[in-house]
DNA sequence: CGTCCACGTCTAC
DNA sequence: TAGACCTGGACGG
């Protein structure tokens, strides 16, 4: 799911589904979850969200809740907090209800509300992070898709870096350059130009920043002339770098509002990455590069052509509950039938490098070596939490019926901000140590 | 069952 | 330039 334009759909998301909405307390992140807790705790406060490539930032701002609640500021944050999302592999915002908590929700905003309702972070794999007080990473280059004058400025005026003396299709996943652009994005700008994969990404972009000059002359000239015939002149790398992920954007604007199955949208969307009968390669890094026709020189010894279809995390239907469920599944899924069957990558890799056996890639990711899954299983019992109230949550989980353990598992002390809405406790600084939290 | 693969960073030898 | 970090779906035996 995560590339620049589902990190921004999932800001649009958020902020279509938070709009009006007040949210209390504090944050909660699950245990299992390395990242640090976010130190925020407010009785009324609102959430919105903005995107810049990768990354999301999440705004919480305190609201105003006149009249009363003004004695309990002590410790309350005041001030606005940012928290920025990375969201790895599998990250992406959910808005449920509590009792619909979804397993791997692993930094929660809960709602006001009488059932409360909850805005989690969901990230099945835990490669995504989020930092309090955070801001755009910095050695992140500007947005593709919402900074763009910026952008191609930044790799036009940068192409002595060595960064560039990497094939195009590597340098393409540069957040540094191009900030939002990853693996399926990369796949589809370079099949719109029939540009081999394995360029040398340098010789690629130069030749756009003479072309743009070029560009620039005949507007000049025949601007005045015929304007229409003009037009017709092809986009180059970096402008589809731009126009390609937007593309996707505009998908799923038309995809979730009304919970269409943005799932197999996407995939019909795709002209390249793991579509039938285009070739594939894992490049210098590991992954895979999909491509049509001529790699280019650059191609990494020994790299194999995988296979794979892209099958998605179930339909995020993102928004509440139950609701679109699967039905629409079926109707959309006809559109594009069988489009994946069996690849028929790279002859040439059958027959000859295949031999040469120097595959020293081989695998990447799994180095498992049984560990224990370390995941859940902190049976740590003890729980101790008698605060009186404790949602009937965990029972009610009938997700699937096979997970119902890694799921809940809150971490409430962290900060110390409880009850905070009930009964105004002037907290209890406990014993010394970390009781004191303020901010 | 086990192996391979996945929309991404990170750090460490 | 390898791993490490993770879970889980697809597919093979």
């Amino acid at each position: 799911m995560p590339e620049g334009p589902e990190l921004h759909l999932a800001s649009l998301f958020v902020n279509r589904m938070c709009e009006g909405l007040v949210f209390t307390g504090a944050v909660e992140k699950s245990e299992v979850n390395k990242n640090p807790e976010v130190p925020f705790c407010c009785d009324a406060y609102i959430i919105k969200a903005q995107s810049r490539g990768k990354e999301v930032i999440l705004t919480l701002t305190p609201f105003k809740n006149d009249g009363d609640s003004k004695r309990k500021v002590g410790k309350q944050t005041q001030h606005p907090m940012d928290v920025v999302f990375r969201f790895g592999m599998s990250g992406f915002f959910r808005f449920t209800s509590e009792d619909d908590l979804p397993k791997h929700a692993h930094l929660r905003f809960y709602t006001n509300e009488r059932p409360r309702r909850v805005l989690s972070f969901e990230d099945t794999r835990r490669f995504g992070s989020w930092q309090a007080n955070g801001t755009w990473q910095k050695d992140r280059g500007p947005c593709v898709m919402f900074e763009y004058e910026s952008f191609r400025e930044n790799v036009l005026s940068n192409l002595s870096d060595k960064a560039f003396d990497k094939p195009i299709c590597e340098a393409l996943l540069n957040q540094k350059y191009f900030n939002g652009i990853g693996n399926y994005l990369r796949a589809e700008i370079l099949f719109r130009l029939q540009i081999p994969p394995f360029v040398k990404a340098r010789t690629v972009l130069e030749g756009i920043e003479l072309k743009n000059e070029d560009k620039k002359e005949i507007k000049k000239t025949t601007d005045t002339a015929g304007k229409k015939g003009v037009k017709v002149e092809t986009p180059d790398l970096l402008s589809l770098c731009h126009t390609v992920p937007l593309e996707v954007v505009k998908l799923g604007e038309n995809g979730y509002k009304p919970a269409k199955a943005e799932y197999s949208v996407l995939q019909a969307w795709m002209q390249c990455y793991c579509v039938d009968g285009m070739n594939s390669l894992s490049d210098h890094n590991g992954r895979t590069i999909w491509f049509k026709g001529d790699p280019g020189p650059m191609v990494p010894k020994g790299a194999k052509s995988r296979k794979h279809k892209w099958k998605i995390q179930k339909d995020h239907d993102y928004t509440d509950s139950k609701k679109a469920k699967k039905t629409h599944t079926e109707s959309i899924a006809i559109e594009k039938p069988a489009k994946k069957k069996d690849n028929i990558k790279v002859k040439k890799e059958s027959a000859t490098s295949k031999a040469q056996g120097g595959s020293k890639k081989q695998k990447k990711d799994t180095k498992r070596v049984s560990k224990e899954p370390a995941d859940e299983n902190t049976k740590s019992k003890k729980q101790g939490k008698r605060s009186s109230k404790v949602p009937p949550r965990t029972g009610t989980n009938k997700i699937k019926g096979q997970h119902v353990e890694e799921v809940i598992k809150t971490k409430r002390n962290s900060v110390t901000c409880k009850e905070s809405a009930t009964k105004a406790k002037p907290q209890r600084r406990s014993s010394g140590t970390r009781g004191g939290r303020s901010r």
